[in-house]
DNA sequence: GCCTAATAGAAAATAATTGTCAATAGAAAA
DNA sequence: TTTTCTATTGACAATTATTTTCTATTAGGC
């Protein structure tokens, strides 16, 4: 795993350290984090890393488009690895956010229609309660 | 239009100044804008109100439901009034924000399948080139 | 191993948002 | 109306979030 991250950096045009390489294994292993949960994340692991370093390398990530940033409501941005096209779900029980995949060609075209626009990317976020927060629930 | 206004806010519980009436004036006009946007237009009619002032109108009326956060890629959040559900555009050249409505049922039973989640609130933004913009760049 | 440009970290600088507090202005009651 | 009470305003300070600056260090090519 360890030569996939490094390998990862290089196909991103990115120079291979290891705060880098730590950004990207938490990303991996949890899948969407914000600066904050992800500066606590390394700092376990690496606690001479600073914010600035964390900030500085999450825009460097982004210019090269290896990672993303999810904006939902009401809580802070989250970043994850650049992945097929796909759209968020979030509990507003527990917070958890998932991916999943959906067909939105024909809401695209649904949109293109209606206001004439051409549509080239969405970001589409779904709120609810997740399986296991609707079990608990009941 | 400000008996209109003074209504609504009534109606939302919020006390009648004219600092209020201003931003809901302004929101009515322009559609969304952001913190920035906002406070610069109504600068122009009213100098004296301060930005603090439109932070906590902000949050007064979204904790009233009068008017609801646009969080867009890659730009400020933009504010609007609450309306009935729909979903956002904008243009990645003119940076213009409009509302679409969409028929979003089947794609949200689509997520719950998938997912296992029950929905209950959506946030879809599409970006693209806005008709004038797809005019003027051919 | 050596060289060069990029990166990390500490700290300062800037930007964004929120809190404090005295003065004032809505709105409801007298 | 006038009075009273509470919420709001605006100036300013305080926080919080993000970016920049600067120097030492390090990655990666030769």
């Amino acid at each position: 795993m360890d030569t996939n991250v490094t390998q990862l950096l290089k196909t991103y045009e990115l120079k291979v350290t290891p705060q880098r390489m730590c950004i990207v294994e938490e990303l991996m292993k949890n899948g969407h984090l914000s600066i904050d949960e992800l500066y606590e994340k390394i700092r376990e692991r690496f606690p001479s890393l600073s914010l600035a370093t964390v900030y500085k390398n999450i825009h460097a990530m982004m210019d090269k488009n290896f990672i993303k940033e999810v904006k939902i409501p009401n809580v802070k941005s989250k970043f994850e690895l650049t992945k097929n096209d796909h759209a968020h779900i979030i509990c507003e029980k527990c917070g958890k956010v998932e991916d999943v995949d959906v067909n939105s060609l024909s809401i695209i075209k649904e949109v293109e229609e209606k206001s004439s626009y051409k549509i080239d990317h969405t970001d589409l976020i779904f709120s609810g309660i997740c399986p296991e927060c609707l079990t608990k629930e009941s």
